[in-house]
This record gives structure tokens, C-alpha cells and sequence, in this order.
DNA sequence: ATTTATGCAAAGGTTTTGCAGAATA
DNA sequence: TATTCTGCAAAACCTTTGCATAAAT
């Protein structure tokens, strides 16, 4: 089933409207890339037709959301992130704090850990959506060098 | 050396001053309990000076993260809030969705997931301040009785 | 015909900023 | 004395809401 027809269906099963704007709205949700805020989602929305409005945006992605056809993200800066989720289902990621790059956690990383906290604490934890910080590959080996150079220049002064 | 040593060091470093309003903002972070927003820790302080601004606040909190003196925590709900970091350093939460009970998570449960993420992907996560929701013990249980009781029923029927 | 959805505009809540006067080193 | 800091007020920011009109079933 296509995401169009799990959004008609479930709009349905609510006796809500398969509207033009709803429309829009998913498709500008599977054409942006990335992880794209409300005011994104709204200019892409936009170039289909003018006269929509941001707040039927928002109220399009409070339905998207309940329905699981989309995630909200997180990554620390004052705004709700979209994501949009197909056959994949939930997704996690790794934000590099500074290169501010966003990395995809792939599941097998994530159910050791669930495992072992369902275990010692009785806790379910449910990272869906959730983005860990942390630093990357790249720049935490950038990092190590230029402490290795700050020792070095301490060592020659 | 204490938090307020260090705080004073930390601004002398840079050149900055130590006020009574930055002094009674450590106070108040130290005396609220739990994760106060700036919001409550304004209410403290304005019982220790009625004519200290929110602002001012607002420009202590953002000195003393800097400072690693308090951490940011986001429980989702569009506020910010903050937790005093003592001697113990970085503390990592779980939320529970249901409840909204905030339970600590214990260092050594961060450390094998931080190794795991370390060798396959070269990623330092650094989970400091975040809160991991999910479901608690307590609900998840009152969770599966009640499904187990839809089942019954509907059997019943 | 009935109910839901939309656009508009305005409000909402938290956090930030500009600035003149006060306080610190 | 030279900066930094503060309180005040206003702005900025993202998101939500009320309401009359329009659209969908």
C-alpha cells in the first residue's frame, strides 16, 4: 500500500477529507530531502499552488505524524524537523556536533542496547525520531590532531 | 573546588565579572530540585532579589552550560529546562511517554552502547543531557493488562 | 445538508536583543 | 576609568488557535 493510500485510508477510517492541500503536503514530504522543517515543507507546497496556508501545513503534519507517515525530529535548534517515513519504518540519527552533519543509525545498533535496558531496568526505551550527538569519524580525528599539535607547539615553546 | 570557585575562575579566565545576579542564578540551580526551567529558576532567584530580569537569567544559564557547571535537558515539550552538574558530571535520562516520570539512567548502561557505536561507525556519541523516551516498568506492564483485558473481553463477547 | 477543512489574522509561549544607565575590576 | 552587566521593553521566533467561509462527503 502506497503512502497516499495509507493516508486516504486512515483519514477515512476517522471520517476526516482526502483534501487537495493534505495531498500536497505528503507529496512536498517525499520530494524534500533530508529532514525538512514546517517552513520548508511549506515552500515546497507552495510551488504547487499559492494560496495555501503554513497552519494547514501544521495541521497536515499533526495528522502525518499520527498516522506514522512521518517522524519529528529534534536536532536542538528551536525547530520541529520532519522525516519522512516509507517501507523503512523509524529511523535513528547520529548528529556530528560539529560539522553538524546528520548520520543514519541503522536498527541493529540500537535493539542491543534497547535489550539491555529492557533487562537491568524494566525500561522500553523507543529511540524512534530521536537524533544522539556525538562527534563524527572525520572531525573527531581532526580533533586528536590539532591536540596533538597544541602539544607538540607546547613541547617546542 | 566548588561549583562557585569554579564559576568565578571560568569568568575571570574570560575576562568577565562575578554579580550577585550571577551569584544567586548558581544558588538557584543548586536549590531547585529536579530540572527547573529558567522560568523557575528565575521565580527562586526573585525570592532572594525581587529586581533581578529574566534576561539576566537567561545569560547565566548560557554561561553556566558553557562552563559544563549545568546541563540542557529537552523533554519535548517546548521548553528548555536545566540540571545542575556536580562532582558526578554528565547524567542521562529516561522519559516515560506515558507517566512523564523522569528516571536516571546510569552511566555504565551509556558505556557499552558508546563502545558499540565507537567501533562499527567511528561515532562518539556524547548522550550527555539526553533524555531517551520510552516506557516505564510501571506502564508498560499497566499497558499489557490492559490489552490482555481487550482480549478477554473480546472474547467474552 | 451536514460536517469537516481552510485561510486569514491574531495570539500564544519561550527566548533573544538593543540600549541607556549601573556596576565591576 | 574602561568595560562589562543589568533591567527594561520590545522584538523575534515558531507554533497554535478562533472564526467565518469554502469545500468535501
Amino acid at each position: 500500500m502506497s503512502c497516499e493510500e495509507v493516508f486516504v485510508k486512515q483519514l477515512r477510517d476517522r471520517g476526516l477529507r482526502y483534501t487537495p492541500q493534505r495531498e500536497m503536503v505528503l507529496q512536498a514530504v517525499h520530494e524534500v530531502k533530508g529532514q525538512p522543517t514546517a517552513e520548508e515543507i511549506y515552500e515546497r507546497v507552495r510551488q504547487l499552488s499559492t494560496c495555501v496556508d503554513i497552519s494547514t501545513v501544521y495541521r497536515t503534519l499533526d495528522l502525518l505524524q499520527e498516522f506514522n507517515l512521518v517522524a519529528v525530529i529534534d536536532l536542538g535548534d528551536g525547530q520541529r524537523r520532519y522525516e519522512h517515513l516509507g517501507a523503512h519504518g523509524p529511523r535513528y540519527h547520529l548528529l556530528c556536533r560539529s560539522c553538524g552533519q546528520l548520520f543514519p543509525l541503522p536498527e541493529e545498533e540500537i535493539s542491543h542496547f534497547r535489550s539491555a535496558l529492557a533487562a537491568s531496568h524494566g525500561f522500553a526505551v523507543d529511540l524512534d525520531g530521536v537524533v544522539l550527538p556525538g562527534l563524527c569519524q572525520a572531525c573527531l580525528a581532526a580533533r586528536e590532531d590539532e591536540a596533538e599539535n597544541t602539544r607538540s607547539r607546547g613541547a617546542e615553546e
